[in-house]
DNA sequence: ACATTTCGTTTACATGCGTAATCGATGTCT
DNA sequence: AGACATCGATTACGCATGTAAACGAAATGT
């Protein structure tokens, strides 16, 4: 483990979801959504993009006299990094395991299972 | 959801995590177990004991001179909350966007796709 | 030019976490 | 009984995190 130089806490990957929607926004904007999302203040905002910039997570383009924010680690990335993450912790890895949970706990839904069933399909023409 | 008071951290969940896989034990062999598999001092386990006794994720039952420990929290509602958790926070809660990002991303080998085939047709069955 | 607004930067602060060392009570050995 | 060993409880400490206020520089309006 331990890939980048820091990792994105669950605040700050608030923030990321926001520029990885739609990007470079200007602080205001990134602000305003996320005090609508999740009620936070100014200052909590502006101090997640500057943790996110430290950590290069995320660049500042100046325009004008303001910055424009845009993510520089990629979302399927961050995805990829932390579901891989979860795999390794509780399920040795594989997928496979993690559907039989949710399988178990009842937590499947005939939809889900044929979409399931839709993806394996797609999968198998693929190869 | 949110049934404990208090969440089980990374650390915390080795040691439920050899909890789970064979208890009660004494602090002593546990400790002797993540020495081994995570390098920590005596100390650092004797810690996380407690933090989970205080959190009410683990009982101490008094065996002569040393304690028992034994998970209180089952080893299925959490790897639930923690699948679940990230199943919400990264693919709208649903599991078939996951197997897809691991399908996109390459990280499904035949077996893999071959057990999920396996596991839904059992679903199927079973309903 | 000066007051005001607007941003970004710096500082703050309580918790939680990782990682331990030390303390203290109790049991054991001689 | 007194020294020693054990084991849980208490205290420590730096870094991360969530949550924000205060500060300062630059742009704008008048």
């Amino acid at each position: 483990m331990e890939t980048s130089p820091h990792r994105i806490s669950a605040a700050e990957s608030e923030v990321m979801k926001v520029l990885w929607t739609d990007s470079p926004k200007p602080a205001e904007e990134v602000l305003a959504i996320l005090a609508k999302e999740q009620g936070w203040a100014e200052g909590t905002v502006k101090t997640l993009l500057n943790r996110l910039l430290k950590k290069g997570a995320i660049a500042a383009d100046k325009d004008g006299r303001r910055f424009l924010y845009r993510p520089l680690i990629g979302r399927e990335d961050y995805v990829d990094a932390e579901s891989q993450g979860l795999l390794d912790r509780l399920f040795d890895g594989r997928l496979a395991p993690l559907v039989s949970h949710f399988s178990k706990r009842e937590k499947l839904n005939p939809e889900d299972v044929a979409e399931l069933r839709r993806l394996l399909e797609k999968i198998d023409d693929g190869q």
